[in-house]
DNA sequence: CGGCTTACG
DNA sequence: CGTAG
DNA sequence: GCCG
């Protein structure tokens, strides 16, 4: 037994089935393989392309001592090959691994001159706000949207690929002009493609049809109302209602405390959160927060960290760099609600910890209560916060204004005597008394969420989005990697293990991407 | 023909 | 079924 | 709907 092989097939590129099924056939022809790299290995077997991508993702790297017995990293055709033969085959030059020392190709990256492919991942592609094909994207998000509020025969995926389509021509370097410039993308196929053409052709029945559709309109009208989704849209219609008023005039409504602030503030929340706005009010937590828990770290994400202009709500991310974090929201809360600020809202904690990670989890080791804590509400905000002024108005202006407003509010406690019944609707507050009366702030969707320092930097991440961005991230994760990637972490599910990331950049290395800046991300 | 992000209320 | 990126 |  000289000839001893000590197999290690990586999981990562692989998809799981065809992973299963190679370690099965090469269990049952007696080889010895192993789940996880260890120094005993003597062959490793991958599909990415240098040995260096490979070093990396085994984790901890002890490769570089013992020259001697420096395992083999092989392609998988040496795998196959010996498979076939029922016994490990001679290793030949062809079988290994390139050993690329030089800056990074792309993973698909051919020798020498050819430019980088279009990946079909999008979180492998830039993707800026401002793009070349500007029209195109829209219209296809039109059958996406078209399809999730259809969704006959759970077809919510159809829209998915819509959508994609739509990401690849908003990556897409230059204007598409003519249909064929598509040919060979990944996820424009015969539908999206008779699409497009008839659009450059200037005339698409198919989106003709829909955007003239009453029931399009209404369900988009619907759908904006927050707390109402596609299902009590569709419900809406068919009691024959037409307009928003309809619903708010209406006795007899969901008890979901979402709708019905939604519903009574549909007006404030419809009129778009500029950039500014959002600025100034993550600078008023901030100094808030700081007030409360010196050292906290304030971040604004969401689609204002990604360049957009406007939004429909204000994110903001807390961690704190020495874990002491718990029990920061509900004071921060507490606080707000003393300067007026808090219209309704609802706490969300989160027990990830201990469902999906309960066994093989270091990160909780330290026994620190890991609150992954989020709050979803409404805030109200001073009118002269939102000045319609896009012109840039200096900061310090919008922070004395906000505290002039503050202390107005403190003495006069003028609206509601307390913003005590957060989630009843009942009584003199409701709602639409508040909506309707006199008052000089506007009402605004708020998130805030909180993070253990030890999983910031992939909460930034996945706060950051687009949303397209964090399921193409999630999905080339798990198909390409083998690893579950969420807000908390990034998951090794073969070795059970998580790995920490101490900035934004190191998420995009441990994923093995290329760095996307947050303007790139706008899937 | 299966899969399509992930987690919480 | 709704929310969030 | 599109991919593997």
């Amino acid at each position: 037994m000289d000839d001893q092989v000590v197999l290690y097939l990586m999981p990562h590129k692989i998809q799981k089935k065809r992973y299963d099924d190679m370690k099965k056939a090469a269990k049952c022809r007696k080889f010895t393989i192993v789940d996880d790299f260890s120094p005993e290995v003597t062959h490793i077997v991958t599909e990415f392309e240098t040995q260096e991508q490979a070093v990396r993702h085994i984790g901890l790297n002890t490769t570089e001592e013992n020259n001697e017995q420096s395992p083999e990293f092989l392609k998988i055709s040496w795998f196959t090959e010996s498979i076939k033969a029922r016994k490990p085959v001679e290793i030949q030059d062809h079988h290994r691994l390139l050993r690329n020392t030089q800056e990074e190709v792309h993973v698909e990256g051919n020798e020498g001159a050819s430019e980088p492919r279009f990946s079909e991942w999008a979180c492998q592609r830039s993707t800026p706000l401002k793009h070349q094909n500007d029209f195109l994207a829209t219209q296809l998000e039109i059958l996406q949207k078209y399809a999730e509020m259809k969704d006959e025969n759970h077809d919510y995926s159809r829209a998915l690929a819509f959508r994609r389509a739509s990401c690849v021509v908003k990556s897409f370097p230059i204007t598409v002009t003519n249909v064929n410039q598509l040919n060979g993308i990944n996820h424009v196929g015969p539908h999206s493609k008779r699409v497009i053409g008839e659009l450059l052709d200037g005339y698409c029945d198919e989106i003709n049809r829909i955007v003239n559709e009453e029931w399009f309109e209404k369900m988009k009208m619907f759908t904006g109302v927050f707390g109402v989704g596609p299902s009590t849209a569709k419900k809406w219609i068919e009691r024959g209602w037409t307009s928003i008023k309809d619903a708010q005039e209406s006795t007899d409504i969901s008890k979901d405390w979402r709708v019905q602030w939604g519903l009574a503030f549909h007006d404030d929340l419809m009129n778009p959160v500029k950039s500014n706005e959002a600025y100034r009010f993550t600078e008023i937590i901030q100094t808030e927060a700081e007030k409360i828990l010196p050292g906290i770290v304030v971040q604004l994400t969401g689609g204002f960290r990604r360049g957009k202009h406007q939004g429909h709500d204000i994110d903001i991310l807390f961690t704190h760099p020495n874990g002491e974090e718990t029990g920061f929201l509900p004071k921060l809360l507490t606080r707000l609600e003393k300067l007026n600020m808090v219209l309704c809202g609802s706490h969300e904690s989160s027990s990830f910890h201990e469902k999906v990670l309960s066994e093989d989890f270091k990160l909780t080791a330290r026994g620190q209560l890991d609150h992954f804590e989020k709050w979803l509400g409404i805030c109200k905000l001073p009118k002269d916060l939102v000045s319609g002024d896009d012109a840039q108005i200096p900061l310090s202006n919008g922070l004395e204004k906000c505290t002039e407003i503050k202390e107005n509010v403190d003495s006069l406690d003028d609206y509601e005597p307390k913003a005590k019944k957060q989630r009843k609707c009942h009584g003199d507050n409701s709602p639409f008394t508040i909506a309707t009366s006199e008052r000089d702030w506007i009402a605004r969707r708020v998130d805030f969420i909180m993070s253990p320092y030890s999983q910031y930097y992939y909460a930034l991440v996945g706060w950051t989005g687009s949303k397209q961005f964090n399921r193409d991230l999630r999905l080339y994760s798990q198909k390409v990697l083998n690893r579950k990637l969420t807000s908390h972490g990034f998951y090794d599910f073969t070795t059970g293990k998580t790995l920490p990331a101490n900035s934004e950049t190191e998420v995009f290395e441990n994923l093995n991407l290329q760095y996307q800046h947050p303007k790139n991300r706008n899937c």
